[in-house]
DNA sequence: CGTCTTTGACCCGCGC
DNA sequence: GCGCGGGTCAAAGACG
């Protein structure tokens, strides 16, 4: 039980790992207040050599990871053919949330565009994209199979453009027949 | 009618 | 070289 809980060995993380705060970015002020922040169990994950780690006795980490996205280390595949996809080393931010609900309201508008059954996991992992046109920011959200109550999810990139709640909260109506000009 | 979810297929990297 | 596992695409359907 009291496994000796392996500290994120950068040899073994094909990226470095930072420890950050809870991302004030993903709710700044919207409409939950701060106490959601008192319930939820940032812990670090994704370590790299397996999934996360669910079959590991130790993954109580009261902390986020973030991803140092490299410069070019081979973590993601570069760039795949026919111009799929960049390898875009964007920074990943991955944390539990303890909730009945799989996906969280962080301001931002997602839309769903997978969803994928995991090896060690009896729940599907799922693929969201942030619908923002410009932006290229991605999550996912799985469910702990050893903990149904708990959602992983795993943030990757960085959002270029304000938070759309947040600006609705800010500027409830200001926004476009108030200009002065 | 526009937006979002669902779902199967496809593609690619990696380990054996 | 092959198979597995993970990530993405895209068409179709559902929903407001």
């Amino acid at each position: 039980m009291e496994a000796p809980p392996p500290q994120l060995a950068p040899s073994q993380n094909p990226y470095s790992y930072l420890l950050l705060p809870p991302p004030s970015s993903l709710h700044p002020s919207m409409t939950e207040p701060d106490h959601v922040l008192s319930d939820i169990d940032w812990v670090g994950l994704l370590s790299g050599q397996s999934q996360l780690g669910e079959e590991r006795p130790a993954v109580e980490r009261a902390s986020m990871v973030a991803e140092n996205g490299a410069e070019e280390e081979k973590g993601d595949r570069d760039e795949r053919k026919g111009g799929r996809m960049k390898k875009a080393t964007r920074p990943r931010f991955a944390f539990q949330t303890r909730s009945e609900d799989d996906i969280l309201d962080d301001g931002y508008r997602w839309r769903k565009y997978g969803q994928k059954a995991v090896k060690n996991s009896k729940y599907p992992r799922s693929y969201y994209r942030c619908t923002h046109h410009s932006c290229i920011v991605k999550k996912q959200v799985q469910r702990l199979s050893r903990d149904t109550s708990m959602v992983v999810t795993t943030y990757e990139g960085v959002h270029n453009h304000p938070c759309e709640k947040l600006m609705e909260t800010l500027t409830p109506s200001s926004q476009t027949d108030a200009i002065p000009w």
